[in-house]
DNA sequence: GCCGTTTTCGGCCCGACTGTTTTCAGTCG
């Protein structure tokens, strides 16, 4: 029982929980036209919470909560009430005075505080489906300040919203997963417990978390599963399926099967479903056939203790789960063809990490010895340009600063060196944002968009390959822009910009962070029978963020990628040679 | 609400763009 107390505890202490509360606190004091600056220290105290790699429970029983950057007395005593209570007072009271459906309204792309309080305060909307009918009956058009194209890209942004409605990103549910599944494995009922489902197969956004467990009593482990701590809400439950609803709104499946039945059960839940349809049909073609519960010749039971079986009996090798997307796997199984997919132990180094000088939330030492203790021998620092304003971004004259701290820091190791890097933005005319000597001066450049993203697909493709024929750059970052179920990327012929990359000899970043995944998986897939090396980079702007690794390590082996195709699994000199060509 | 001191309160990241205005507020990155 105190294992199941423990888990509670940390379930409640989690980080990412504490952020979400500090958020919401800034976001409804931004409503109610708190002072901008209140107002930021509850959103940057969020982030640099969000991103740190040790729990704040821990912190506030070894008393260096307020040591953390941005959290002074009155932030660390709400946390402190939040940890030991589950609840925050000022948070509950605000809650009070302002529609929560508001902060629904505010995650609508250009409704930021300001506007969203003139629709709550002039027209009393207070949540989405307010909002749909007062523009749909012209309201909004008429407010002062407003006009037929806000309301036009109000109505726009509510389409985006509910489009992407009831999905997560998978940080927003493999941490979560973890503990259930363990709370799960753990059972001494169960003999074999996995995930399954898209978030199996590490797609980039997920609409449930799906787990499977086999056990000779089934209703005992569902029984178990609907008290797990974090549950909301049972939402169904039967002698061998069970869901619930977290706090967080996500919405998990429990599947219990008997033993015998768990090889069939995976693959069957794991999906793709066009990949179990074209499973199923080769099996047909073999006088077999697969269900979710096994495999049959006729009416006889073929016993299957693993996925690999199954795979073997159907004469194919066996498919990673990343693979299952009816992409050309089964030919590919079938001719033994299957690339021997990336592995996390592969990658030697990474690139693109922030630090303090720009947006990051973490000293550049921090973030050394956080790379070096994940048993990496390299980390590319690359800190934003100038014109990268609101993240605090750095002139050549910072960037020489810079510089000179890394070359001291550099002395401190000898099994692992820090490269020079920057982060530079690629301005809407295709040219760099630093002067070609400060450039020069780098072991790598890292090239991104971050403004006009409003450009003609014709614009920004030209704007983009331009800068691929600088040679200062060698790698493009993030090369749509997409934020996950917050915003499309940019319009870009990707098809272009990678001919063009093969062509200068440039490399194209998958950037891991699971707010972005960008490439997606189909262009990875792309990008590596071209040929173009590419990064497997975190984007980290905090120590914790370097963890994010694993998520574009499984987007790259949804694109196919092996160990070579990714340019940090060779060593520092090897890596920047690639790149210098 | 935090921070860094000039120990008691003033400053806190900013430039571009958009749609609305008729000189600018709001949003974004």
């Amino acid at each position: 029982m105190s294992g199941g107390r423990n888990r509670r505890a940390f379930f409640i202490m989690d980080n990412t929980q504490v952020a979400a509360a500090l958020e919401a606190v800034g976001n409804l004091l931004d409503l109610v036209g708190e002072n901008s600056f209140k107002v930021r220290a509850y959103q940057t105290a969020a982030r640099t919470i969000e991103g740190l790699d040790r729990n704040v429970a821990l912190l506030i029983r070894e008393g260096k909560l307020q040591e953390v950057q941005g959290v002074g007395e009155g932030l660390a005593r709400k946390i402190e009430e939040l940890v030991a209570t589950g609840r925050m007072i000022y948070l509950e009271d605000l809650k009070k005075k302002v529609p929560i459906g508001l902060l629904d309204v505010m995650r609508i792309p250009f409704c930021g505080p300001k506007k969203t309080r003139v629709l709550w305060q002039e027209l009393g909307i207070v949540d989405l489906e307010g909002l749909k009918r007062a523009c749909a009956e012209g309201k909004v058009a008429a407010l002062k300040g407003f006009g037929d194209k806000s309301q036009a890209k109000l109505v726009d942004g509510m389409n985006f919203v509910a489009s992407h409605a009831g999905r997560f990103r998978l940080d927003q549910v493999i941490p979560v997963a973890r503990i259930l599944l363990d709370y799960v494995a753990h059972h001494h009922d169960v003999a074999r417990a996995s995930y399954a489902g898209s978030m199996r197969r590490w797609k980039d956004t997920v609409g449930d978390a799906d787990i499977l467990a086999s056990s000779s009593d089934p209703e005992h482990v569902i029984d178990h599963f609907s008290k797990a701590n974090g549950v909301r809400t049972v939402l169904g439950m039967g002698p061998t399926k069970c869901s619930v609803q977290l706090d967080s709104g996500l919405q998990v499946d429990l599947r219990v099967v008997k033993d015998d039945e768990y090889a069939a059960a995976l693959l069957y839940f794991t999906g793709s479903k066009e990949h179990n349809v074209l499973l199923r049909a080769r099996a047909q073609k073999m006088g077999l056939s697969i269900n979710e519960y096994g495999v049959l010749k006729g009416d006889d039971r073929i016993k299957v203790a693993s996925e690999e079986e199954i795979y073997k009996l159907l004469g194919l090798s066996y498919v990673p789960p990343e693979m299952r997307e009816a992409r050309g796997e089964i030919e590919a199984a079938e001719q033994g063809q299957l690339p021997q997919l990336v592995e996390r132990k592969d990658l030697v180094g990474v690139f693109h990490v922030h630090s303090t000088w720009t947006d990051g939330t973490a000293a550049i030492a921090d973030m050394a010895e956080k790379t070096r203790s994940q048993g990496f021998k390299y980390m590319g620092l690359s800190d934003h340009s100038k014109a990268a304003a609101y993240a605090g971004g750095m002139n050549e004259e910072r960037l020489s600063q810079q510089l000179k701290e890394v070359d001291s820091l550099n002395s401190r190791w000898t099994d692992f060196r820090i490269l020079k890097g920057l982060e530079c933005d690629i301005l809407p005319d295709g040219n760099l944002d630093m002067t070609p000597e400060s450039l020069a001066q780098l072991d790598f450049v890292i090239g991104s968009v971050h403004s006009r993203f409003d450009m003609s697909e014709q614009e920004m493709t030209d704007r983009v390959c331009k800068s691929l024929n600088n040679k200062y750059l060698h790698v493009l970052g993030h090369p749509t822009g997409r934020l996950l179920l917050h915003r499309d990327g940019y319009k870009i012929d990707l098809e272009r910009v990678l001919q063009e990359a093969r062509r200068c000899g440039k490399s194209i970043e998958l950037n891991a962070n699971p707010n972005r995944l960008d490439l997606d998986s189909v262009h990875v897939k792309r990008a590596r029978d071209l040929g173009i090396p590419i990064s497997v980079g975190p984007d980290a702007h905090s120590t914790q963020g370097l963890e994010d690794i694993e998520y574009g390590v499984a987007t790259a082996r949804r694109g196919w990628l092996t160990a070579k195709d990714v340019l940090n699994t060779r060593t520092a000199d090897d890596a920047l040679a690639v790149l210098r060509g």
